[in-house]
DNA sequence: TCAGGAAACTTGTCCAAACAAGCGAGCCCA
DNA sequence: TGGGCTCGCTTGTTTGGACAAGTTTCCTGA
């Protein structure tokens, strides 16, 4: 059962995608939705929220909601999940585990993942069977050994998970920067060493708080790009100065 | 007269900030809150709701909701304005306009920004006296003449516009990712050619939805990252395969 | 001792109502 | 014609209540 809220952002958002409401034009007030769907204003608020949050159109008080665009963010399990992504988006996609193995956590990993031993996995992911992303990613013991029974061409990590252990991933912190190609990124995306690469650090939770991994992504640049809708009130993209959190040379694999 | 839901969501930050609730810990629960701050627990929720968006809290149905960081997410503001984000951290900044001309608007430029004629930018910042961001700027004609009266050195583009003409910058759309440095980026940061920068490319518009000004600013690596908190249900930031929306060599400067 | 289940607790969804605050259009007057 | 003002519309804030759905705790029975 899905809730009302949702049934009327989602007929919203189709009506907009559809071009019923075109970029720019005023949306219906809330008063009118309320009683087209007879449903309470309150409920119609809630629906409007989810599009706001989405970035697809903006408020005012006082003034009706405008439409601000038509690309559909997409959730987060598509944000963590390459293989979620690509597929929603319809590119092939493959993935290769280059390397893996236990060892014991860093003080900073430890901090991270609140774990003592970790198991580091090294994957080269492809978009359109071109190599695209060097993942290099630490787990928590805990997940160690789920992650272990995974075939190396797995091409979905974050599915495989859920269907063996109902692990679900939940909340996520991401740090995006650019940074030179390594030897080995170099050698594995066929770059040149020094090109610049996307990275994208991440480290994620399960529902409780508890950590389960945190990884370091880098796409070859051109390959991938980031993309964030925001307002005045609502946004939850942050600046940050320099190298925070993550130290330098902690992964075994060189970079 | 701020309203009652964001001085308890004030409040609650606050103590997460200064410890009273650590991160993993729970906070108190919707009834509790309600009744210690004498309000309804609408209002409470509200309150609850804006620090979720920040990603200081997650929640579950039927679990007490978990502190999930300390980080404050910045203001839209601060996102935008180079400056305002600078002076809230703390930093020494600076900029200097390098050149600037008006000129007919490309195909997709007048896309983006309604305009037939456009004034292009090309702006140097500074963080801590070193060079680190190269902004080359597209405004549309109707805010040209005002961004034109602004002195070269001008510290802060967003307040001095919003000084001069009440001009708001209030939604935007942002796409982050990383390219070589060209001669000019490498002449102007200080870094070799070819050397990785990481680039944001944004279209601003004000409360009606009218385009102010596209931009393509590029960090110099190391400089600064973008941080995303997020959860399922609720993110904003989207991955996009090659290049969208930009074309490629669409400004005057070389880059 | 341990597994299962019931009960208490907590968050999620929805409703109805009222007032505040800001916007826009139309009107009036100079 | 142009400026200012009022009024209606629309969104923002808040309250109070009710039920649904999921989690945690604790107790009971095997």
């Amino acid at each position: 059962m899905v809730a009302r809220y949702e049934r009327i952002a989602d007929e919203l958002r189709e009506e907009i995608l559809a071009g019923v409401h075109p970029v720019g034009s005023q949306l219906p007030s809330e008063a009118e939705l309320a009683e087209r769907h007879a449903a309470a204003r309150g409920t119609v608020r809630q629906a409007v929220a989810v599009l706001a949050a989405e970035g697809l159109v903006g408020s005012r008080q006082g003034a009706r909601r405008i439409v601000l665009g038509r690309a559909r963010s997409q959730s987060f399990a598509e944000l963590h999940s390459f293989a979620q992504w690509a597929r929603a988006n319809g590119y092939r996609y493959g993935g290769q585990v280059i390397g893996q193995r236990r060892r014991p956590a860093s003080a900073a990993e430890f901090a991270r993942l609140a774990s003592e031993e970790v198991l580091e996995v090294l994957r080269l992911r492809s978009l359109e069977d071109e190599p695209v992303l060097v993942e290099r990613t630490v787990y928590a013991s805990w997940v160690a050994p789920a992650v272990e029974k995974l075939p190396a061409d797995c091409e979905s990590v974050t599915e495989a998970l859920y269907e063996s252990i109902g692990l679900v991933f939940a909340y996520g912190e991401h740090l995006i920067d650019a940074v030179p190609a390594g030897a080995q990124d170099a050698r594995l995306l066929r770059v040149r060493r020094g090109s610049p690469l996307l990275r994208q650090r991440r480290v994620t939770t399960t529902h409780e708080g508890r950590p389960v991994e945190s990884s370091d992504d880098r796409y070859r640049a051109g390959s991938v790009a980031f993309s964030i809708r925001n307002s005045i009130g609502a946004n939850p993209l942050v600046r940050q100065a320099g190298d925070l959190r993550f130290g330098p040379g902690e992964h075994m694999f060189e970079s």
